[in-house]
DNA sequence: ATAAAAACTTTACGCGCGTTAAAAAGTTAA
DNA sequence: TTAACTTTTTAACGCGCGTAAAGTTTTTAT
């Protein structure tokens, strides 16, 4: 089989000019199907394809979108990911995948370079109280964004995300109707927005229910967070911190280094008789349902959240890549009763 | 601050000729140093970065390597692909991450676009048994690729891997030496080559020991191996099919899915007095350490095989593309002795 | 069959940068 | 200061493809 080196040979091989095979390239059903089967047909016995280099060159609109999430290495973010990427490429878009692996630096690197992919758009999950701001809009001001997950005010295009309310006001009154109502269980200084809309979201509904809010903090920094989350446990069950004998976790992560910690420490997490303690989380984890005891969550709306922001970043491509005005879109959870509250 | 369109604009605002600049984004060191301040200088000023597109369409070698993974979702892979993309990028080059997402038909894909995008380099960790071989063969023969994690055999430049004969002797060694030989816990039909080395060894190990080898296998496919050792866990246990009290998995997924079934059958784990089944497994997840009991497996060498692979890469890209010989590296696994076992 | 419309071919320029050859300018060493 | 280098400038071509204009062929409609 011959090499072809460029689009004027496969051309002249093909028997079509060049300019008609660069507008089949371009769109397939725009060329007369007695010459696009003559296309299809040498490209059967030729084997070329457009560089994408040139191609992109000319273009001042790529088919390129960008995916940045904060951090990869979580089952959340590689499960989200993958929906995105495959919804990317069955609208016949290219996606490529970013993590920030947890460090702003990495973040504004990234987004550096995405520049100069010249993206259609970009589908941002920032790391959040940790993200660089000023990279960020500036940014957002030179490639159509849309921000998920994580909210940043004012950022991005648009907003999809989960409302953290719906999450903990679904798990405190579960777990108030059938039993104590639960300390709260988090991260110091927690890095992701969300965190602190949970928080809120708990205060509220503890008081909105007549209850005094418990709120253990727990110390440490970065993305492990089940150690985080088992250092943590083990020093409040050894101090005997905990004023109820139900725990609602900041997130799931965090409630899986919690479990094996009570684990460790003998304590029967769950609601049957021989139990002292009961556990609930938010995110539905991939892992939730393989804890010990399960993991009883609240679970994000995967698909929507995902969904809803290709959607949302296509429209905003063939707005022009300006919205007149920012949406938030907020998806609330479903709650998901497993063994552990 | 005015919006720069090109080099020659650039280069006419920094006062350097647009060759000269050209050189000096090739490399920072290949100018004078009078004259490299000066392009740095306005470089602060005036926020210009080549256009990667029309970098990359006159170099025959581009600074681009592919990172292609089977499944992303899977800790595992997240963290080595971590690494894999940071020494990438300390080495200067820019990684492109993927994701066969445990798809053939995608891998395929990935691959037909990695052409494209003309790397410099390759490190792919293929499906394995449910990869296309002769596509795989033909990518190899055009972009130089480096395997790694599953080997397949003849393709690519070299392959870079764990030793799945060190897993599994030391894991039955050591079980062995402490209690009862283990049976061996795995996939009826797994797609990963490294499960299939893994039986192996068991067996001869067993044999050489002068035991007997007992093999459970569990049905199910795809990548859900939680699930799968979760099921498949429940069904041997239910049908009292363990032959003997301890039990090697054969990687860490299926015996996180395996714990949460003893777990649930009220079956405790461990090496203590009051437990009735020892569990260790292969791989060292990230999550190993918080399954319930904390699993005691044989680690991967992540840094040396990553950092190893990177490194053939390299040197792969720095001798043309092509090796005379084709090389294997396997590194040892590391015993890391928790309490499940 | 014929006019009108649609699709294709030819020709040519442009995109932003790599790269080269020859000429000019700057640097180093004696 | 001068010869010998080294670096920069000038000028020009090429990469592979997008795209536009003008002319030609094919298709569609009457």
């Amino acid at each position: 089989m011959t090499k072809i080196k460029n689009m004027e040979e496969f051309a002249a091989l093909s028997g079509i000019s060049r300019p008609t095979v660069s507008k089949y390239f371009h769109d397939p059903d725009s060329v007369r199907p007695t010459t696009r089967a003559r296309i299809e047909e040498a490209l059967e016995r030729f084997d070329y394809r457009p560089n994408i280099y040139a191609v992109n060159q000319n273009r001042k609109l790529t088919k390129n979108i960008g995916i940045v999430v904060p951090y990869l290495a979580d089952p959340f973010f590689a499960e989200i990911a993958r929906y995105l990427e495959q919804s990317c490429i069955a609208a016949g878009y290219r996606p490529s995948l970013f993590s920030s692996h947890g460090e702003q630096k990495l973040e504004n690197e990234i987004l550096d370079g995405l520049q100069s992919l010249k993206p259609a758009g970009v589908l941002l999950a920032p790391l959040g109280r940790t993200s660089d701001r000023s990279t960020i809009e500036k940014f957002c001001a030179n490639v159509p964004t849309i921000l998920f997950d994580s909210n940043l005010d004012g950022l991005g295009a648009a907003f999809v995300g989960s409302d953290n309310f719906s999450f903990v006001s679904q798990t405190v009154e579960y777990m108030t109707r059938t039993g104590e109502p639960p300390s709260f269980f988090e991260m110091r200084t927690p890095a992701n927005p969300n965190a602190n809309k949970r928080r809120k979201a708990y205060v509220d509904v503890m008081e909105r229910l007549g209850f005094e809010p418990h709120i253990i903090k727990v110390d440490g920094t970065g993305w492990a967070f089940e150690e985080i989350g088992h250092r943590g446990a083990l020093k409040v069950l050894q101090e005997r911190g905990l004023k109820t004998d139900s725990v609602l976790c900041s997130n799931d992560r965090l409630a899986i280094g919690f479990l094996a910690a009570c684990f460790e420490q003998g304590i029967r997490v769950g609601r049957k008789e021989d139990c002292s303690l009961r556990v609930a989380s938010n995110d539905d984890h991939p892992f939730a349902k393989f804890t010990c005891p399960s993991l009883t969550t609240a679970a994000h709306d995967y698909d929507n959240v995902a969904g809803r922001s290709v959607e949302t970043l296509f429209e905003l491509i063939e707005s022009g890549g300006k919205f007149s005005t920012r949406t938030e879109t907020l998806f609330p959870a479903r709650l998901v009763l497993r063994d552990s509250a």
